[in-house]
DNA sequence: ACAAAAGTGTTGGCCCTACACCCATGC
DNA sequence: GCATGGGTGTAGGGCCAACACTTTTGT
């Protein structure tokens, strides 16, 4: 970066940093996405990811955290950048650039009130309605990447509650890669990772004999991943 | 992102928007970099990637693609979007968010002189120098994506000159992997994917008996993506 | 007793890996 | 004629996909 770069950079108008927030979630045998009616001008009323400016004395990933956490109540949870959007004219009001970053949170977690004051509505993932601005592209880019990513991380756990049933699982990664998968084949793939750990109880929730809950096993997990994981599923 | 946040944005100093190109370029069998010689203050005579302030009326890529012309004269090139690095203390001078992009050239193919007047070096990929700021962070999780994208994407290609033979396409995968690759089945797997042309001529110069040379073909490629690509390479 | 979901094994095909020798040519 | 890299085929194993029936239990 040139002096003259820089020069030109300071005598025009302001860049703005942003940062939207993705939130999916995971509720009965779907994957959804958390939208918020936008409060101000420009664009008042339409449906948005929530988002915010960065602050000058915030890490970037701090602000996302911030945002989701301003929104949802919640911390420690599962989030990842996604990429930048930077048209010029990508905002009709601002010269802004957005950093996306999106999140997986377990959906029984959230603050319902917090929520419900920021006017937000969970949307079935193929079921979104328009969004502002580039916030579609987002999500769209979002979830190739989540399909991607999910092949490799367990990410999957994120989204459910601590304890779980194999089922639940197969029905949130049929939900994230938008087919259909064999319960046989399932079910051997991820008991053969050895991360689950099959508890004593049973839920008995979906059907009259009741399913095996299990919960995730992280430290198993680390292990995997150092001695050359061949993790995948489906 | 409330007036609240706006105002307490706006009373503040200011955020800069920066983006810096890792070049990744193929010569003599090894992977390279394109490093650079700083030439202002702070950290002057330091190797750094290339980078600039995004201007206000320049879209992100533009933005990438305006630093490599101007480093390199180079022109449609692969370029991809890496991600942002956004912590508050990153750089000394400014509060800056740095866009990463990577760029991979032909390593023949780019202007030698603006090269030179930049004072920039080519670096074998596993033997660069210490970086400013983040820089050696960013090539590093550049390398990875490498690694990942190579794996469905033919980006080896962009790396070798138009016409390449399959013994120089396999050196160039181990460098990306940095692990040598079994040559029968490597030439097996790249020819079964039917996005190769053999050409008539022989490149004679790293053996007496001469290897054929071949060229890419985009449109098998094309078609070969659409028709549910098992494309992967090592 | 029946409905409804949970749970369980085997087989065939495909792809990947490993591996050793002949070919063409310049010197 | 020899040294150097280019080019070729096969066999075994592992992994994945496809597939149907029994178990449990609430009603």
């Amino acid at each position: 970066m040139t002096e003259v770069t820089k020069d030109l950079y300071q005598v025009k108008e302001k860049m703005y940093v942003a940062t939207d927030c993705i939130i999916f979630g995971f509720h009965e045998g779907k994957l959804k996405l958390l939208v918020f009616k936008r409060r101000v001008e420009p664009l008042k009323g339409e449906w948005s990811l929530i988002g915010s400016f960065v602050r000058l004395d915030e890490d970037l990933e701090v602000a996302g955290k911030r945002v989701l956490k301003e929104a949802t109540g919640l911390e420690n949870v599962y989030m990842q950048q996604l990429r930048s959007y930077g048209k010029k004219d990508r905002d009709p009001g601002y010269r802004c650039i957005s950093v996306a970053q999106y999140a997986l949170i377990r959906i029984d977690d959230y603050d319902e009130k917090l929520v419900e004051e920021h006017g937000a509505k969970w949307f079935e993932i193929d079921h979104l309605p328009l969004l502002i601005l580039d916030h579609n592209r987002m999500v769209h880019d979002a979830l190739i990447q989540l399909k991607q990513i999910a092949r490799y991380k367990p990410i999957g756990f994120e989204l459910l509650p601590e304890k779980f049933t194999i089922p639940q699982l197969q029905i949130l990664y049929e939900a994230i890669y938008q087919r259909e998968l064999d319960a046989r084949n399932f079910r051997k793939k991820v008991l053969s990772l050895n991360v689950l750990e099959k508890l004593d109880e049973k839920d008995k929730s979906t059907s009259k004999r009741g399913a095996f809950l299990y919960k995730f096993n992280y430290e198993n997990y680390q292990r995997l991943l150092k001695s050359g994981y061949n993790f995948e599923i489906a």
